[in-house]
DNA sequence: CTGTTAGCGCTTTCAC
DNA sequence: GTGAAAGCGCTAACAG
């Protein structure tokens, strides 16, 4: 590979002066000189090392990302989306994504590591909890990160989240507008931070609308499809006037494990009962009826979240810290009228 | 952040000394020396800078990674979950993996750039088709990589693949077990490599139990849940007496519309007809019913790709060069005897 | 055994 | 305008 020196030889200029041109500082070169610097760029097949240019400016032009595994062997697929528009994203701005693992429920050393050996310039958080650890950790550090998803209200760090909130008063605004009363929701448990978002927007809906919400319509459950199955038969055992006609699942995989129950019953979702899940996971949409869902704007969270960091990398004063993305309802076969 | 130097004089010794200790030349230094210096490490609580170690080795311990985007908003499934793994054998080697993106059918300047700028020690191909042209290219630039999947059986260079030809054959085998007689595949185009092997096993699978192949028992498709559609009613088609009972979808997806289309048709999947796909997509199992497939080792597969590129970097000789992984058959609820 | 020193390829201050 | 030279943090001859 040539260097710096061999452009400068080739150019019969000293190495500052292509690295003038090389950084567009050419008001200290005459057009001349640039020209032919330039050409002997072209010539050699010159491309600046990378290495080189980070040891001497002390970055890296890269940002850390976790990969997250779920676990039994499942997939994120909000995640997996998420990250293509992440690496895109940084990549327009200057940036490359650098992946890594950790074990699970260890993830400080290696963001410690990562820190230390100067490996990254910042982290992109994704799947964040309640009092996430690395939050924490990399606020005391003071090391630049933003993240995917909110945590600790107290703490002030950087976030770009799906508005759940808005999504699911969305959809069931839209179940009522079809004439849906008994509208039922399977949540996640109470330590999650967008369960619980997207649960407010479920009372906010139902609320505004003045529909009473029974106790029972609320069944919490894990990320499963068996969640789906308890969920439906805990609605199905209320009294027949009290049973909900509609529900809004969490996770379309909740979704999916009610739809197999109402159909084990006998009843066809979409006529039968009314049902919108959440993430619009890959194959929904093929599924019989299919699947309505509310879809998180990936590639927007994306873009804001690089932004944003890029934002703080650079010092840049101004920048919203905290930004809201309300995700789309994308209305297919799974729901309909109530037909009582 | 601590650099060499602010150890060295913590410790009393010269930064050379330091530097055999970190890179175990031990033999160099005394024991007590030795101790000092780790000594020293620990309380200026310092980690070697990578970039400044990688500009001096010239290498980056960065291996790149491209994404694909499927058309049409898709996922790949099998990607999705292989990066993953590729990520974390990567790590134990020492390496992490840089994603990047490029646009859609114009590769070759972003890993070119990639090389000269000296951002990555090699790469991991995946999504190759015949003629790659990244392949041609890498190999033309002599610049390491190994490849997830063949491609022109013309070009020596390093590749893992999962053996469809064996998978299929087995697939076909069980079916043949269960006492079918009547077994379709619904294909991919002909320029599909993977496509072309997966069929050489159905085929072997038919000849070696002395089962007729009609022509129309191969139909060709993309990459669609319409391709299922189509398959099935060509099958349909076909006189009753030599309409399949089974068969073999060359990807999950065509199952899906496989199993949508004879259901539309009223006709029970795993009873009337049995079906067995490809991938295990996220979502299959939870399929009514669930879907039977062929599941590639994806952990392997990344492991061994790692394997491989490590023995490229390391220059070792001895090493496979073209390693096939068989996948796994998942028996679920789609696959019976038949019912004539 | 340990230290001095010359770079790796680049940016940037400071002379000229 | 341009160039000489220092130095980012580290490794590895080479001296001693």
């Amino acid at each position: 590979m040539p260097t710096i020196k061999d452009v400068a030889r080739e150019a019969g200029v000293s190495i500052a002066t292509v690295s003038y041109v090389l950084n567009n500082k050419s008001h200290f070169v005459s057009a001349r000189t640039r020209e032919q610097v330039l050409e002997a760029i072209q010539r050699v097949g010159y491309t600046p090392n990378m290495t080189a240019r980070n040891l001497k400016s002390s970055q890296t032009r890269l940002i850390g990302y976790a990969w997250h595994r779920e676990p039994g062997d499942q997939v994120n697929a909000v995640l997996d989306r998420f990250i293509y528009f992440l690496a895109q994203a940084a990549e327009t701005a200057g940036y490359h994504l650098l992946t890594f693992t950790h074990p699970v429920g260890q993830p400080l050393p290696v963001y410690d590591e990562l820190i230390r050996s100067g490996r990254v310039d910042g982290f992109v958080l994704a799947g964040t909890v309640q009092n996430d650890e690395r939050i924490r950790f990399l606020l005391e550090e003071e090391f630049p990160f933003v993240s995917f998803g909110r945590s600790n209200p107290q703490w002030d760090f950087p976030w770009v989240d799906t508005d759940g909130a808005i999504g699911v008063r969305q959809a069931v605004q839209r179940l009522i507008e079809l004439g849906h009363q008994r509208i039922a929701m399977a949540a996640w448990p109470e330590e999650s931070i967008s369960g619980k978002h997207r649960l407010e927007g479920y009372y906010a809906a139902m609320d505004q609308a003045g529909l009473p919400v029974l106790p029972e319509y609320i069944v919490r459950g894990e990320h499963t499809e068996s969640a789906g199955h308890h969920a439906f038969n805990a609605w199905m055992d209320l009294p027949e006037s009290a049973r909900p006609t509609a529900a809004i699942a969490i996770t379309d995989l909740v979704a999916i494990g009610i739809m197999n129950e109402a159909e084990a019953r006998g009843l066809t979702i979409g006529q039968d009962f009314s049902l919108i899940g959440f993430d619009d996971t890959p194959l929904t949409q093929y599924l019989k009826p299919s699947l309505s869902t509310l879809q998180q704007a990936i590639p927007e969270t994306g873009q804001a979240l690089i932004s944003m960091l890029e934002a703080i990398l650079s010092h840049y004063r101004d920048y919203d810290r905290h930004i809201l993305i309300p995700p789309c309802l994308l209305e297919r076969a799974s729901v309909g009228p109530p037909r009582w």
